[in-house]
DNA sequence: AACTCAACTTGACACCGTGTAAAGTTGACA
DNA sequence: TGTCAACTTTACACGGTGTCAAGTTGAGTT
């Protein structure tokens, strides 16, 4: 049955997801199949390759999360310095449940041109978040003058990407809202004209 | 005679160092050995193991670039700020040089507790680099009260590692000059007093 | 009760890149 | 002439991905 398949595919995405996330170095086909209660040859059944698999856990972790919904909340801000801090906490705090998974994508990249483009997607609509918060920041007139738009865009972009997360609330030991915090100051200090 | 051998062992080191900064994907050990003009076997009559070429090939390379005099020459600045902008001059100048080892080791330290061990001492001399910026502008008073030493370090050190070169230089389309300016520009932003 | 069909299993194998092992070549120098 | 180090060639084991082919199992026809 159809509702079957569903199942055996969703469980897939969920184990895959789930062990990404754990931290564990292991995460090759056999333990994926194992974690899920099925033979290794049965994932390929379901997705044609490691690739296919940790994108299409991508887009499902996507759906679950609802990472569209958290981005476009920081769309309702009134003025662009409040879209900004939106848009930080919005992407900053959903960094930290997809941070498995981005590691796998991006341990992948080099390798596959598939999982490559499903990585910039990704970014691109962070990029985009970031594009519209300093617009709003330009259009109240509060942009650093030492700055375009598309250098801003650049900095904000770069400033909030999961490496440097990572870097530091892992390396580092920051708490996620010393993350956030901190991010929030370095790039309002950055980006904002100085009153 | 141990200089023959010495002569094999460099022209190895520097053929590796030119694959990888060449951005070709191939830097299997066959590729090298191809490169270097001897079997993939009298590679491993050199060096044990792919990590061990990549690590000596990083040494080698601080070597000849002379990498502690580059990072030290900030230390001659007399104010705190000078300080800050030569370090960012200093080593943000030297990212470019070895931005292709560096992508190595980063694949390989995953897998490999050696070259783990090798990228995090060059990222720890960068991080005392920072804070010794950060520590010479605190004495001067003029260290952004927001920020205790520690966290400028953190957010100093994070804003200088490789993979922000590389997205803003790679992906955003920087110029070497736009970069170490705009760097420098943020850094002083959020990092000092505002006066 | 026999038939079919999809979902799954088991087992084998090819490919790639790393690393190991062993026997043979070459040329300098004692 | 003999030795020794540097190197070569050939072969193979291993781990992980992906492919192939021949079962098994069980629910749903007919």
């Amino acid at each position: 049955m159809s509702s079957e398949k569903t199942n055996t595919k969703t469980r897939i995405l969920d184990t895959t997801w789930k062990l990404l996330e754990s931290g564990t170095k292991n995460t090759r086909m056999s333990d994926i199949a194992k974690a899920a209660g099925i033979s290794r040859q049965a994932l390929y059944l379901h997705y044609p390759n490691r690739a296919e698999l940790l994108i299409a856990t991508t887009r499902h972790v996507d759906s679950v999360k609802n990472v569209d919904l958290r981005l476009k909340r920081s769309r309702a801000a009134q003025s662009g310095v409040d879209r900004l801090r939106a848009f930080i906490e919005g992407w900053g705090g959903y960094i930290p449940e997809i941070y498995g998974m981005s590691v796998a994508l991006r341990d992948m990249r080099k390798n596959d041109q598939a999982v490559a483009e499903a990585w910039d997607d990704r970014m691109q609509a962070v990029r985009q978040g970031c594009e519209a918060a300093i617009h709003a920041i330009a259009k109240d007139g509060r942009l650093n003058s030492g700055l375009s738009e598309q250098i801003a865009t650049d900095l904000l972009w770069t400033l909030l990407s999961v490496e440097n997360w990572e870097k530091l609330v892992q390396d580092c030991g920051w708490s996620q809202s010393e993350y956030e915090e901190n991010i929030k100051e370095l790039a309002e200090a950055a980006l904002l004209k100085r009153s």
